[in-house]
DNA sequence: GCAATAAACGTTGATATCAACATAATGACG
DNA sequence: CGTCATTATGTTGATATCAACGTTTATTGC
């Protein structure tokens, strides 16, 4: 026999759940913001990378996707397209030649300065739907739900 | 020459964008949950999925993407791993047969119910980071965010 | 200096995600 | 009862996502 959960249990999960919530959340935004920057053939996240690698120091792969709470080789392949395009370019560190540093292209310089007006533009939009003092209590929020947990079970330690 | 934008900016986008930093609590997230729920084989996508299909009446395809902010496309690659492992199935609705109603199989019940507690635990730790009333904000709020803005643009009208 | 450990990264395989295009069934209207 | 728009879905191609494993370089202990 089936053991079927009661219906409160479907109400709770799918009006409680922070991790349903944040990916239906993700997924809109996502789509939104794609569809913003699709005339410079830019994603979300190729914004938000180019954006970090806009700083007086280049960070290296690593440290990137710890920034961004994004798996090292997920890091890795969205790069691949980027340097295909010559918007984003990786040397060796000097001083550790084991580290990648990524740094922004002239070209990948341009085109973020291009994309910069349109998320203005879309996160006005955006933003306009909470008042300040919502947004900063979900800016918060979402950067302790961004945080990592815990570094252990990283590719596990046995 | 290239634009070089001011470190401000950089920094403006960093803490101001919703999208990002939707996205790196969505990844987050996801990895917690992905590892809770991996003893039993289960994601913290098809652990939603098969939630929502444990309801008194089976949501077509097409209404369940909408419920879960997802394409369509990709609810249907979902379900194809959970048909192969018996754990969905779908049927064709008798009254309009473009429609695919989805159902949760005995085994896939019994997995959902095993699941739960494992939800229990893991969302308790969760919400223990935030006061009942921050939760309710922050639920809130992503379901805004989470809303389809608009149904134009779907696949296009032209 | 050399062996053992750790750190930074790459590769592979599986699934997730969506846009664009294509197909089949329904409904409306003449 | 056909035609035409609409609706629900499938298919394909490109990229995103992460775990598991392997490689190279630093670092630490002796």
């Amino acid at each position: 026999m089936s053991k079927k959960l009661p219906i409160e249990v479907v109400h709770e999960v799918r009006d409680a759940c922070l991790c349903l919530a944040t990916q239906r959340a993700a997924r809109t935004l996502a789509r939104r913001f794609d569809r913003a920057f699709a005339p410079l053939g830019l994603t979300n996240g190729q914004f938000s990378l180019m954006m970090m690698l806009n700083a007086p120091q280049a960070p290296t792969l690593g440290r990137l996707a710890q920034a961004l709470a994004m798996d090292r080789t997920t890091l890795t392949a969205a790069l691949k397209s980027l340097e295909r395009r010559g918007l984003v370019e990786t040397r060796l560190d000097e001083k550790d030649r084991r580290a990648r540093r990524l740094f922004l292209t002239n070209a990948g310089g341009d085109l973020l300065a291009a994309a910069l007006p349109i998320w203005r533009r879309e996160h006005a939009a955006l933003d306009a739907g909470f008042s300040q003092s919502e947004g900063q209590r979900l800016r918060k929020a979402l950067r302790t739900l961004g945080a990592e947990i815990q570094t252990e079970g990283k590719d596990v330690k046995a």
